[in-house]
DNA sequence: AATATCCGCAACCGCTCCGAC
DNA sequence: CGTCGGAGCGGTTGCGGATAT
């Protein structure tokens, strides 16, 4: 159950507003400041709710706000920025000057999410659909695995089978868009385009679906481009990537410590700690790593943990889980000195 | 020209967080 | 330390304009 309501809604206008509620809403504003929001309505002789005067000035009245489309480079920072932490709107909308969460959420479930599709990559996990679509055959056979899946919902998973099984000229294009939203997003990047996308059968098995990931022999030229611009060592570590940026690095470190925390408490807590190590059961720390899409889908912040009572490690989990796959996919990172 | 369908955006809903008391 | 309530967040809904039939 949630918070009763801040208002009476049978009381209070809803939905959209007149440019008259707007004009005394910027009125007074102007003169008296923001202040308490559930007093706001009624000193500005509207007959809102607080709630709803606070979504109109943030989403849309604030004097700071663009009102105009995204540029390419905005674009290309959310979808960075989604890919490093997910749909942590806020937090995005933050490095977008002028830009409020709503905004940002709306463009990307609107234009960028189906961009990205139309690309071949997974807008939850940013990896290629044709791996996205491996690995849910890999996990086809195991019990409940819708849970496992990285896709929203059916739909998408539709329309993005449909869209692999197009022509072998689509493929191509979407191989290559892959290539180039890989090299924007490293951390993303599967093993084999580093260092094997040249051989279509290295990373084939029985899937047919699998092989599409393979780029065509005609276009080995953005392979080698990638080599080019992507990271130097085959040993790419994703963390490193989100170190490029500052703000995103600060977030991150952030957000682990804050998971960290709830984690440890939660525990603690419970009593499922003992002289600090975790007890070895937990659903999550499983060695299989079919089920992890998800966790790397959700912004390494939602895996599902239904049922168990450590619930609140999803985002420590997702890290760990990434790290696995990194790991995995990099043997040699086994060497390296990598905590958290 | 009329109707159906699609799409984008503004607004709402339900929930969590966190500070005040 | 527990409760209350305001603020903020992410997900979802629904309206209205654009486009297709």
């Amino acid at each position: 159950m949630g918070r009763p309501p801040c208002c009476d809604k049978s009381n209070v206008k809803r939905g959209l507003w007149t440019p008259e509620e707007d004009a005394k809403m910027l009125a007074y504003v102007s003169n008296h400041g923001i202040g308490n929001w559930t007093l706001v309505p009624k000193k500005a002789g509207l007959n809102r709710c607080g709630k709803s005067c606070r979504l109109r000035w943030t989403n849309y009245l604030r004097p700071d706000l663009k009102h105009d489309g995204f540029t390419p480079q905005e674009e290309e920072l959310i979808i960075n920025l989604h890919g490093a932490i997910g749909s942590r709107w806020s937090l995005i909308a933050k490095r977008l000057p002028g830009r409020t969460d709503n905004d940002v959420k709306n463009y990307w479930n609107t234009k960028l999410r189906k961009k990205l599709m139309k690309m071949g990559i997974d807008p939850v996990t940013h990896k290629p659909v044709s791996q996205v679509l491996s690995d849910y055959g890999t996990v086809s056979g195991l019990p409940s695995t819708e849970n496992q899946m990285s896709f929203v919902n059916k739909e998408d998973l539709m329309s993005n089978m449909s869209m692999v099984e197009h022509t072998e000229e689509d493929q191509a294009h979407s191989w290559e868009h892959q290539v180039q939203y890989q090299v924007m997003n490293p951390e993303n990047v599967q093993p084999h385009v580093f260092s094997e996308a040249a051989s279509s059968s290295s990373s084939s098995s029985s899937s047919n679906l699998t092989q599409l990931c393979s780029p065509p022999q005609s276009y080995s030229c953005q392979t080698s481009q990638t080599q080019i611009i992507a990271p130097p060592c085959s040993s790419f570590d994703w963390s490193e990537f989100l170190q490029c940026d500052p703000f995103v690095w600060s977030e991150f470190q952030q957000l682990q410590q804050c998971e960290l925390e709830k984690v440890m408490s939660s525990l603690s807590s419970t009593g499922q700690i003992e002289n600090g190590v975790e007890p070895s059961n937990n659903v999550n720390s499983n060695s299989n790593g079919q089920d992890k899409q998800g966790a790397a889908g959700e912004g390494y912040g939602a895996v599902a943990c239904e049922g168990h009572s450590s619930s609140g490690n999803s985002f420590v989990d997702g890290i760990l889980d990434r790290d696995s796959e990194i790991r995995a996919a990099f043997p040699e990172l086994l060497d390296a000195s990598f905590d958290y």
